[in-house]
RNA sequence: GCCCUUGUAGCUCAGCUGGUAGAGCAAUUGAUUUGUAAUCAAUAGGUCCGCGGUUCGAAUCCGUGCGGGGGCACCA
């Protein structure tokens, strides 16, 4: 004789067991129409399961995020179905829901095309016409393992395999095609509507596990609404046009190409903007008490042996052999030559802590499908530093970083930060003696902070635990920039040590911290945020100057001298095109202002400006333009 | 690295089932002298990614290498 809450307080009570379809019957009509699912006391159920004692019910419709989720859940399934009625023999794995999506991944020989990807919609459209009944059963493993095993369905036979004893294992049917599943799942295929796509066809490991045989993943979209499915595909559209890689092209900023794959060839404007930014950061440093060096781009291989870098990172190294047969690597890290600088002569308790940056260029080979544009490359500038201390001052010398990485995210239009916690992985050097103390030390730091963090197991570097600053960007999407990481291994490995108070030598901590991580990385994920519409301080051309026609040309040429005299970066476009092509032109390449001048800017010794993405004009005295705008030259926090 | 896909002018792209390449923009030259998002005309521009094969004939078909894109794995 169950009694049930619902959310509201509203108790109903049933004379015997009862099914989530009974009771929204007994709510309204309407909400019957809408449900998927329902919550019983937390746990999500189908609206068929029978609820036989006392509970806390919820019924789940597509405007919850568990209802939104089970109608994904139940798209996969019925690519799953569509694919297996339109290929047989096709064995199905895993078909999970993610953000905004789900997958399935498929064992067959044959690869998948685009334009199979129109038939399998078109017949999982049929199957939701068909409104499948859904039912579940429990069976018993051996009977399950025995089942799919017979079916050929190799894959489902060893997930089952795994589920741990003692666990139900539900098999769905849609109608006659069944798949293992934990549930829950919408009544019939009929209740998923039609607002779904699917994306794209990709390779992906059984398991996740590279050792393992490569499966075909078709990814999908579905969504509660059609206006829902057309918004998210525009939001698609929408990140695609501030691709960096586009932008960097339409902008002039950067190119690659064939000889140096993974590589950048920084023009004009985009190494401009890459100075402006390396220019700031020195500014920042200096005011925080680092020092600046620079170490070779090449190093002896018996250095990186001593490291540990030869053995624990080889398979990324360049390596170099000079005509007489000696091996040099290309420095994948900067870290060793850091070092030595720090064994250059002797160093006392009180040099420490001694902050030593550097803008250090490093190589490492990247597996070819890794890279992407500026964001995954194999040559890249580390806006790097490593910080010699006590074991005593990490936490200190942790949070000071922690400051500086997020003041710097700030002045740049970054202010939602979240912190990310790793520990020592398998791969790794030093004792465990050693790591605990580490690991300890950083921790702390990071509680110190206050900020969001998550901890990873295991995903720390192979000399140390690290801590991962993860930036959110204008629409959403997260990117790892900046670290910092507790080494307690290299400085003895390379016979580091000073003075103690007691004149008995002292190995020292290091820490490895980076603002941006790569300043490469950076410029894309800046882009990307802006849609190329830079902030005005690091813009690489911030002015254009523009006679109305040509006899303005000379006037032009002044006002573009005395602009950069002023310290920006300006151009005059003296080209044979009318005012308007002109405009047109340096706007679709961003420049965020343009100074128009004819014959009455030149009588008045004034300006007219046009702003990016504002048709109102603006007529004001050079002069004071200039003022005004070198006051914004430069970053908020200086 | 693995799976799928792709590579034509500086850029964006067209070129059906094999018959030695075409547009728009950009560039150059000339005309035009322009007041807030494309002035007009002419000219020039290509080892169709490289190599090999099939064929009387290959941008097109096949093989292979390299690069790009989407994923997977990797991100030390």
């Amino acid at each position: 004789m169950p009694n049930i809450t619902l959310p509201d307080g509203k108790k109903l009570s049933f004379d015997e067991k009862v099914t989530g379809k009974q009771i929204v019957e007994k709510i309204s009509k309407s909400l019957a129409k809408e449900a998927l699912i329902m919550s019983v006391d937390g746990n999500l159920k189908d609206l068929s399961f029978e609820i036989e004692k006392d509970s806390k019910v919820k019924i789940l419709t597509s405007k919850d995020d568990d209802g939104l989720d089970t109608i994904r859940h139940d798209t996969a399934h019925i690519l799953a179905m569509a694919v297996q009625e339109l290929f047989p023999g096709t064995q199905v794995t895993i078909g999970p829901t993610i953000e905004n999506g789900f997958y399935y991944d498929f064992a067959r020989k044959e690869p998948f095309t685009e334009s199979d990807l129109k038939k399998i919609e078109t017949k999982m459209s049929e199957i939701v016409d068909r409104n499948e009944t859904t039912y579940r059963e429990v069976w018993e493993r051996d009977k399950a393992i025995t089942h799919f095993k017979k079916m050929g369905e190799n894959y489902k036979a060893e997930i089952i395999q795994d589920i741990p004893k003692g666990e139900e294992i539900s098999i769905y049917f849609h109608g006659k095609w069944h798949d293992l599943c934990r549930g829950p799942h919408l009544p019939s295929t009929g209740r998923i509507g039609k607002h779904f796509k699917l994306t794209k066809v990709a390779g992906a490991y059984w398991r996740g596990d590279s050792k393992n045989e490569m499966l075909q993943r078709i990814y999908g979209t579905s969504w509660a609404s059609k206006k829902d499915l057309e918004d998210y595909l525009k939001r698609l559209e929408e990140a695609e046009k501030r691709d960096h890689r586009k932008l960097g092209k339409e902008m002039n900023l950067f190119h690659f190409r064939e000889e140096s794959p993974g590589a950048v060839f920084w023009h004009e404007k985009g190494w401009n903007l890459f100075q402006k930014l390396v220019n700031y950061m020195r500014k920042k440093q200096q005011v925080a008490g680092y020092k600046e060096i620079n170490t070779p781009e090449i190093l002896d291989r018996s250095l990186w042996e001593k490291s540990g870098h030869w053995e624990k990172f080889g398979t990324h190294m360049y390596t170099s052999q000079t005509p007489d047969e000696k091996i040099f690597a290309v420095k994948p890290m900067n870290c060793p030559g850091c070092v030595q600088v720090f064994n250059q002569g002797l160093k006392s308790y009180r040099d420490l802590p001694l902050k030593m940056s550097e803008f250090g260029k490093v190589h490492r080979y990247e597996p070819s499908g890794a890279l992407h544009g500026l964001l995954r490359v194999r040559a890249f500038t580390q806006d790097d530093a490593h910080i010699f201390c006590t074991e005593d001052q990490i936490t200190e010398q942790s949070l000071s970083i922690t400051n500086l990485i997020l003041e710097i995210y700030k002045d740049l239009g970054f202010e939602n930060v979240i912190l990310k916690y790793s520990d020592r992985p398998d791969l790794r050097v030093g004792s465990d003696a050693v790591w605990d103390k580490s690991e300890k030390a950083l921790l702390e730091a990071v509680k110190e902070t206050k900020l969001d963090y998550s901890i990873n197991k295991g995903e720390g570097a192979f000399y140390g635990p690290k801590i991962e600053f993860v930036l959110r960007d204008a629409i959403g999407r997260d990117w790892q920039c900046g670290t910092l990481q507790v080494d307690l291994n290299l400085p003895e490995r390379l016979g580091a040590s000073y003075v103690e108070k007691d004149g008995s030598k002292k190995v020292p901590v290091m820490l490895h911290r980076a603002l941006f991580g790569s300043l490469e990385r950076f410029i894309g994920i800046l882009i990307e945020n802006y849609s190329g519409k830079l902030p005005f301080w690091i813009c690489p051309l911030q002015t254009v100057v523009i006679p109305v026609s040509d006899e303005f040309d000379e006037y032009s040429k002044k006002v573009n001298k005395q602009l950069i005299d002023a310290g920006f970066s300006s151009e005059v476009d003296l080209k044979n095109h009318n005012l308007n092509y002109k405009i047109r032109d340096h706007s679709l390449s961003k420049v965020p202002i343009l100074l128009i001048c004819g014959k009455k800017e030149v009588d008045s010794n004034s300006v007219t400006i046009r702003r990016l993405d504002s048709n109102k004009q603006e007529n004001i005295e050079l002069k004071k333009f200039i003022t005004i705008h070198q006051a914004l030259n430069k970053a908020p926090s200086l």
